[in-house]
DNA sequence: ATTTTTCTACGAAATTTTTCGTAGAACATG
DNA sequence: CATGTTCTACGAAAAATTTCGTAGAAAAAT
């Protein structure tokens, strides 16, 4: 069996484990929660979601057990939450099924559209130029 | 008022409007449910939707009607729907949103991600070069 | 002139995702 | 120990998205 596609909210609460490490649902509620009231400022977003309640995140953190997108162990009372599926891992996932969608499997445009809309760093590009000059060095012509 | 933001189904329809130009519902069904069909045998597809009606797609296409995302008019007894956004801002739109929540905003890791797994060709590589140098003038140190 | 096909409109079922209320156990506090 | 707080479990409502059935009008075919 192939890794279940994490929907938007569980992708959140990956990303809050992702960041932490084996956290409670109690910890990865509150950090949601702030990491959304500071996102409403953000005028790029487009539908900022509202506080979530403690038991939607455990509903939530319970659903993503049973399909295996995080392991947990008892800890006395309370559960550890872990993250079962590496970022990398996921993101390529996503990423995959996103080109196909928006850009109909065409990755350079994606790339080349990323590089336009956003203010890349000297240090971004640099690290971009190194790995495009690394690809070229294994696939000489 | 902003640019509603299509749902993976609408946007299928409007990558059918984009290539194809101002269509009738039967000619979007009917594209439509071939590149599903020959999407079915790429590997790197993860649920394959299956052939969809024909009052699924014109549903649809009256909702984005609604929504704004296509115009339309009267021919004869049937409805020529015209793309209303234009693909560039549809996918600005997206790659934002996806860069967001995958990413957590930083787009040079959606680039390098991208460019990592993706077989790029020279020809690819050199256009992004070409963009990055680009980019490096207008900005420079 | 019937019958069959092809449209639109539209309500509503089916699915998927998200949110929450309630209940009961464990724990902490006074 | 009584009271209030904090857990998990779980059902089910709410919301968002997708799919489809039915009806009626117009057009095409027989």
């Amino acid at each position: 069996m192939s890794i279940a596609r994490p929907t938007d909210s569980e992708l959140e609460i990956l990303q809050i484990l992702w960041e932490q490490g084996p956290s409670t649902v109690r910890t990865v509620n509150d950090l949601l929660n702030e990491q959304r009231e500071s996102r409403k400022s953000v005028p790029a977003n487009v539908k900022p979601k509202e506080s979530a309640g403690y038991t939607t995140t455990l509903k939530l953190m319970q659903i993503m057990f049973e399909k295996g997108l995080v392991t947990r162990k008892e800890e006395g009372r309370t559960h550890i939450y872990t993250a079962a599926v590496r970022e990398k891992d996921t993101q390529s996932l996503l990423l995959q099924e996103f080109v196909d969608n928006a850009f109909r499997g065409n990755t350079a445009r994606l790339v080349l559209q990323a590089l336009g809309n956003h203010e890349a760093s000297a240090e971004e590009l640099d690290e971009i130029k190194a790995l495009i000059a690394q690809i070229e060095q294994q696939q000489p012509k």
